[in-house]
DNA sequence: GACCAGGCACATC
DNA sequence: GATGTGCATGGT
């Protein structure tokens, strides 16, 4: 999009002000974070929230815990989470590619660069750019913003981009526009989230949507 | 009962 | 590169 920097600050300070801070990510632990973001692939937060307590009162909200696991016997706490078979398989190549790389740990995983750490989850069955740039925003703390539906749906809408863009391409929009600051893409992400559930829906389409007359 | 939800891999053209 | 399909539960 040939729209200024200023732009994209200006939609960001009106939904913070249409919606003030939302805190994100939910999860109390970078590990919780990461998993949230495996198990929400397409699916509603509310199924996922119910497994991730359900794994936290058992004591499995652990890396080495869940890749001690009986794979049925993790698919079957998955279940509620939806897509249960193929999440219990993808939460596992996650494990293994964080044993792998930083020996279970997301804080040593951390430590690593974003531009190594990008291309090695991405390269994990089962992670995708959605769930990678989650991770390493919210569980690590990394400058990458996130693109999901939510977004897509909303700049197309308000037809603050061409709706033929890519994935990468509306990542690189955000990221060449905006400062690389970790807390304004998490917010803004989250922001861009909630006016997505509230009204930017399929069906019925925007009314009373903060983006109305702008810009 | 249809539609939706914070995707991804894989096959096919 | 674009498009279609399977994966699955739970809320509205």
């Amino acid at each position: 999009m040939a729209r200024p920097a200023k732009r994209w600050r200006e939609l960001y300070d009106r939904l913070f002000q249409a919606f003030g801070p939302q805190g994100w990510w939910p999860g109390e632990t970078p590990f919780e974070v990461a998993l949230g973001a495996i198990l929400t692939q397409n699916t509603n937060w509310g199924n996922v929230a119910r497994v991730l307590q359900t794994l936290k009162d058992r004591g499995l909200l652990d890396p080495v815990a869940l890749a001690r696991m009986d794979p049925a016997e993790l698919a079957a706490i998955l279940r509620p989470a939806g897509y249960y078979n193929l999440k219990a398989a993808r939460v596992r190549n996650f494990l293994t590619f964080l044993r792998e790389h930083a020996g279970g740990s997301l804080e040593r995983l951390a430590e690593k660069p974003l531009e190594e750490l990008r291309p090695a989850l991405l390269a994990v069955k089962g992670i995708g750019p959605e769930t990678a740039d989650s991770i390493l925003l919210y569980a690590l703390h990394k400058p990458t913003f996130v693109v999901d539906a939510y977004t897509f749906r909303i700049l197309s809408r308000h037809d603050l981009v061409p709706d033929s863009l890519s994935y990468e391409e509306l990542r690189r929009l955000f990221m060449d526009h905006l400062p690389a600051d970790v807390p304004l893409y998490q917010e803004f992400h989250a922001l861009l989230v909630r006016l997505g559930k509230e009204f930017c829906r399929p069906r019925p389409r925007c009314v009373g949507c903060p983006l109305e007359g702008w810009p």
